[in-house]
DNA sequence: ATCGGTATCGATAACGTTTTCGAATCGCTC
DNA sequence: GAGCGATTCGAAAACGTTATCGATACCGAT
């Protein structure tokens, strides 16, 4: 800014304020600037300016990874963000095993205040935040969250997955359950268990189990559950990628699915249909989540007034992955 | 910071070098802040820290929108960072229509210097840049760029592509471009050129068009094509996205796709599984495009010499939206 | 007791912006 | 030609960090 400064003959306070369109500066001047900063090709850097001013345009998602349900999150955002005014920023932790319980509020003390002006969180760990500072949840955790949320009908999603196993003979079914603290792992298991209640099926205890909606930690738990003696017919994975893994697992173990095994997933990401077979899942429009929340986020920021729980709803995918049991 | 400070009952001076773990600090002193720092939650302002240090441990990626393609490019690239120290910071222009050219140089020149410490571009339109920052470019610019690149063997999979339609006896082959700045677009249309030489069939001129890899403007040129008194009976396109909004152009004028014209698209997206029919297509390593663009970058930064072009194969991958002429 | 060396700490100047506010100039009016 | 408001501009402080470097305290040895 200082070049552009001194080559237009003025100081740097007169070109920040041709900058941001700020009064009091003489036409012809302001012209000359501009042509200076077209020239030399300026943009005001980022740091600095959010560091002073405190409004930057810029909206973040914090991410853990980018994982399939992130990015098609990121897909919907970015669709709703174009033409908002504002740009969009992705962060991710970085830290891999996801282990480091804490990153969003770490990461979002290091972005707001400075940087970004509002924030979307995914599959959160916090449940409360700076005051003045408007952050919106999506996949909340469990509890109380003070948070405006955006996430979908996930008790009767997990109900419809249920059924369809039920619906295909299935009794022995397994559910392979995501991350304890998250809301939606909650209320899937809870329409689990209320969809086997319903239909008289009572449910073998060693049959759930925490899968953590991570491949790793889900393969790991695929295993126990397929190699119990009197292994389940079906399995209800928590979510997709859960449910990739569990195949992969069965296939490792000589097991054909859905021949041995019936699989059903939960999320429809762009991946499941890709696998083989193609995944039996229950859809959630993650695209219209992401544009909701940024849409939440933008009212908030504006001080509009509204709804502050979008809750979107859920339907059954068949593709290949499940079949009649005997 | 001063918080912290005052609390601890030290200078911001020697937060600083607890936070940093700059050497010169009593034992004592560094447990004392660490447990300051801890209880009150601070996190320094990654704004004011880059505006001073020019040293972030944060890339950037660059995309002008979260679309399949970019999406992929993210998991691949968030692979690799694990571990690497780094944090991912995705930074999309949200122009939208993406016709403002010179969105990267403009993003580079507000995040470069503060911020981050080196970045991705993707499909970028720039070919030089900032001394001193380091950049990697995937799938770039046409012509001699002097940056770093990762890309995948465009020609090879474009010969491919036709040579699949050849061989299902299709001669009226139609060719959907891509943006024609980009090398990639270049190449595959040289592909799809040299194979029909090759085969000894001319090429129709109506019949390649430039669609530049974005569905509103694809579905604009399929429709010309389709609408052509004698249209072609296959299609090859330039990405994926042009693809599945020709079968939507095609669908919408009455055509089944493959019964009335086959489409076969470049990349594999996630999303070309996904569509009805499911999509024939190049496949090109996305992610794997993101974790050596990103690796690369890191070395750059390392000062670790090597290969500054990184070219990945191509491959068919066949799935249901072609079928023999006739 | 004095001294040299080491450990420990803090005052302060930057980094690149934005904002406030006072100074300077200009064009009018009387 | 003096006075006055309006216009135009720049000096300087502030934002939250980090790096430098001088100041102080402490230690053991003479």
């Amino acid at each position: 800014m200082s070049d552009v400064a001194r080559t237009a003959g003025v100081s740097v306070a007169t070109v920040s304020k041709v900058v941001n369109g700020r009064y009091g500066v003489a036409q012809a001047t302001v012209e000359r600037v501009q042509q200076v900063i077209h020239e030399l090709g300026y943009e005001a850097s980022l740091g600095a300016q959010s560091l002073r001013s405190h409004r930057t345009n810029v909206l973040g998602i914090l991410v853990a990874e980018f994982e399939p349900f992130s990015t098609e999150l990121l897909k919907g955002a970015s669709r709703e963000v174009a033409g908002s005014g504002y740009q969009l920023l992705a962060y991710s932790s970085g830290d891999g095993e996801g282990a480091a319980i804490g990153w969003e509020r770490r990461s979002l003390a290091r972005l707001s205040g400075t940087l970004i002006d509002g924030a979307v969180i995914v599959t959160p760990t916090v449940v409360e935040t700076k005051h003045g500072f408007h952050v919106v949840a999506v996949d909340p955790h469990t509890g109380p969250s003070g948070l405006p949320t955006v996430d979908s009908d996930n008790f009767a999603g997990a109900v419809l997955a249920t059924n369809y196993l039920l619906s295909l003979g299935h009794r022995r079914i397994g559910h392979i359950s995501g991350r304890a603290d998250l809301e939606s792992a909650r209320l899937r298991e809870a329409g689990f268990r209320k969809a086997m209640a319903d239909a008289g099926v009572p449910v073998d205890e060693r049959l759930v189990r925490v899968g953590g909606f991570r491949v790793e930690s889900a393969a790991g738990t695929a295993a126990e559950l397929l190699a119990l003696p009197d292994r389940p017919t079906a399995i209800f994975a928590g979510n997709d990628l859960s449910a990739i893994s569990t195949m992969d697992v069965a296939r490792g173990m000589g097991l054909t699915v859905p021949d041995d095994l019936s699989v059903i997933g939960f999320d429809n990401v762009p991946e499941s249909a890709l696998v083989d077979p193609p995944l039996t899942t229950i859809r959630q429009p993650i695209q219209r989540m992401g544009a909701e929340a940024l849409r939440l986020l933008i009212d908030l920021i504006g001080g509009v007034e509204g709804n502050t729980h979008i809750r979107l709803p859920t339907e059954l995918v068949i593709r290949s992955s499940c079949r009649p049991h005997r």
